[in-house]
DNA sequence: ATTAACCTACGATAAAATTCGTTAACGAAA
DNA sequence: TTTCGTTAACGAATTTTATCGTAGGTTAAT
């Protein structure tokens, strides 16, 4: 996982998918996917075995259309990427990410900061 | 700035230099630069030069040695990239970005879990 | 057996991002 | 004035990302 690259953004609207539907064949894959963009079942087909080579999805070749599922659930990628976005761009500090994803810019419910405190009630322990 | 690209990797490593010490020459630009990454003075150069086509920075060739500043603040930069986040990862939610930045993965110390309780406390009103 | 409907694999190509060498211009120092 | 140091500009090479067409194989229906 250390040494896993960073999906890429096509990836990552792949990896949405397969976090819904997978296990699942290309196929499943780009029907989902192309409700979205316009490219073409080889470009996913493609994508997914750059991916396997990533070591970002595993993949079953068992049967004839083989079978696809993440290497990495989608709480491991969220944390990955955090983890990155806070090294990069807020000098190492979770907090400051976290303030500024709560400012007026972003426009949280109160429902939603009701639920964070919440959260930050259970954490506290 | 709606229709500004993303500041790539490398983009944001310049960024962040000079966030801290613009408006600035491309030469104080590499200096710092350079204590980090190995790559020549044309590099930075020519980053500049393509980061001013994006219009992600503003420049003054009044000089032979020409100026550069960021077009957008740090903050503004940040505001852009977690709402990007957001959406391509989080479902659209703030809530659930900030949990998972919140989650053990990240270790939020507990200072820093009091000022963001601080931070709520003056949000909701 | 031929066809049709699938599938994977494999380049080829294009677009974007990154790196750097060379050139030309300028000013200051020798 | 010649040389040296600094600079911007430009183009080229490289790498990464993304897209797609074509070829070849398997299976099932005609």
């Amino acid at each position: 996982m250390i040494d896993t690259p960073k999906p890429t953004k096509t990836e990552l609207a792949i990896l949405n998918v397969m976090w819904r539907i997978s296990p699942a064949t290309v196929r499943q894959i780009h029907e989902e996917l192309c409700t979205k963009t316009r490219t073409s079942y080889t470009t996913t087909l493609k994508m997914l075995q750059v991916m396997f080579q990533k070591k970002l999805v595993d993949r079953d070749s068992a049967q004839k259309a083989h079978i696809y599922t993440p290497a990495f659930s989608k709480q491991e990628t969220q944390a990955q990427i955090i983890d990155d976005l806070k090294t990069r761009l807020f000098g190492g500090s979770i907090s400051s990410l976290v303030m500024q994803a709560l400012g007026s810019t972003h426009k949280a419910s109160n429902e939603e900061i009701d639920q964070i405190r919440d959260f930050l009630k259970n954490l506290e322990k």
